[in-house]
DNA sequence: TTGAAAGCGCTAACAC
DNA sequence: GTGTTAGCGCTTTCAA
């Protein structure tokens, strides 16, 4: 058995496909025993709406496209489920992808929301797509930024001070005494790795003495910091850093992994740990971690909406939402 | 600007839509020259191809549709990502949804997933959408149940032995020398949910002298966990158990903040804990925690082989794949 | 209040 | 190797 179609539905109701079309989408212009007997006719084909052909004739879909760094993050899943939240209550479903920090998967995305004329997309960038979005914008796919300043300003963004966040975590190391500070982040490309990493050196450069070295990693995973964690625990005392500040909490969790499980390193009395995020399970970790902690629910709800606004007005002057992240102090950096 | 079709393209090229079509399609009945001009065409107008107008004309899309209990979950994220991989190495993209235990979800992404034509569904069902799924069978959608067994079998899964992994966390924790043990976990009506206590309770009928009591919780989240644990820990020592096995490694981590970080409770010593994926997380938290282990990104990808498999010949029998959990002790249970 | 008909962009069958 | 054309299922004028 096929799909039925509108033409089904008509001919056992005995109506036109016109007026089925009316009372699936304005049922109040249809006389209440047509609409009656148009609904039991579809009840009883099990007619469900081709959602291809209707799209094809409104020229676009009732779909958001978000496009994440990493699926992995609870970060990002929280901001993921407040975008969908946010969405549905306008009509919208959002589809989602991950980009994984490449930005060829980024490309991918891109390309499919646009052959899926998806409303609007929502995107924390990996790449430049600055060109690529100015051109789906003229076709009417509006696009906001979420997590990340826009390079050009010319478009929408909803953010978090992530200068600020990295000099409060700085901050908070220097001022409890150490001296030898390490930021693990990576790849470089992003730019929050890169405006931690700012904040942070900032800071540092306010306190003669206080060195800073940068330990690069090739993502923000749980593994990566398992690596980059072997690896500081391997070097001599006098070499290892008093400090860690990582570019995210699932790092800093895999730093705890190699450093304090396996490395027996004391935390926080030998090396301080930072993580960025305050994720759920960082309040729970092995040594409780100190973390910068980022509004991720707000992020995806304001960024729907304006993105919605700008969907509905594409003449909207970009805005740009920045929020203050908060110093979260937890064991790990306590001592 | 509006988007161009394949009309202006072809107009552009000088030739016709039916050999856009073609070098869009199958490049090689096309001739070179032609092909290289349709391109420079197509790159020029920025051509994309419109989705819905291919979906429309072929009668499905190249997506699958599925749906998880908990996009929070690392078990369901991992399992989500591996699942697109598989999909992505077939052509075909993945539209994920989280039902959040709640069936009324589960039955709105299976009418979006519907209304869009899918190629067929993945899902880890929270009610029973048996009839359903045939239903859509009927007109095309295979169902491929992942983590979880299908009820009538008619539908092919791939699943986990929840029995046998609750009898495993129970029999360790028996084995260790507990004899009063909670289980955590709900909604009952969750399978994963049922089959982890039914094999818990296995294994303590084995043990004339061993208690099991069940603390019924709303969902599988850290929220919950935690919540449940402030309860047990306000209890008299007398009347509280001396092992928790818990429904999921969320619930565990709650457990653990408050029973071991709000409720200052010795784990392993006062109490054991069991918790049920073994997510990255388990083995970095307050007291790296003993968890049984699933294979979730195999899943994942076992889960659209079949699947796809099935959508290309629907007459092929349901299989039924089978993995079994292992335990995973840490120090959370090692006293 | 309802019906008839055009057309969204694409693919595939068929003709040349 | 290329062109012509029908038609996928829907919404929306326009007329009755």
């Amino acid at each position: 058995m096929a799909s039925a179609s509108v033409k089904d539905v008509a001919a056992l109701a005995r109506v036109s496909v016109g007026t089925v079309s009316n009372v699936l989408n304005r049922p109040e212009l249809v006389a209440p025993e047509t609409v009656e007997r148009v609904t039991q006719a579809m009840e009883k084909l099990s007619y469900v709406r081709n959602e291809a052909a209707r799209q094809l004739r409104l020229g676009h879909s009732q779909a958001l496209g978000l496009i994440t760094l990493s699926g992995g993050n609870p970060f990002f899943t929280d901001l993921a489920t407040a975008a969908e939240d946010a969405a549905a209550d306008a009509g919208f479903s959002v589809i989602v992808g991950n980009s994984n920090d490449r930005k060829d998967r980024e490309a991918g995305y891109l390309s499919l929301f646009e052959e899926l004329r998806v409303r609007g997309v929502l995107l924390s960038p990996v790449g430049d797509p600055a060109a690529r979005l100015r051109r789906m914008r003229d076709r009417g796919i509006s696009a906001v930024l979420v997590d990340t300043v826009s390079t050009d300003s010319s478009f929408s963004s909803v953010s978090v001070d992530d200068v600020a966040g990295g000099a409060l975590a700085a901050a908070h190391l220097i001022g409890s005494g150490r001296r030898r500070l390490a930021y693990v982040g990576g790849p470089i490309e992003i730019r929050q790795v890169r405006d931690r990493l700012a904040g942070a050196r900032q800071e540092v450069a306010k306190h003669p003495g206080v060195t800073l070295e940068v330990v690069d990693v090739g993502a923000l995973t749980v593994q990566e910091g398992r690596a980059a964690g072997a690896v500081i625990a391997s070097r001599p005392v006098s070499d290892r850093p008093d400090a860690v500040f990582a570019a995210n909490d699932l790092l800093a969790i895999g730093l705890l992994q190699s450093l304090f499980i396996n490395g027996r390193l004391a935390i926080p009395q030998e090396i301080a740990l930072v993580g960025y995020d305050d994720i759920q399970f960082a309040s729970a970790s092995v040594v409780p971690l100190t973390s910068v902690r980022q509004p991720s629910a707000l992020i995806g709800r304001t960024g729907v909406e304006i993105l919605l606004q700008e969907a509905e007005d594409p003449e909207l002057q970009p805005r740009h939402v920045l929020y203050q992240p908060e110093l979260v102090v937890r064991e790990s950096s306590a001592g």
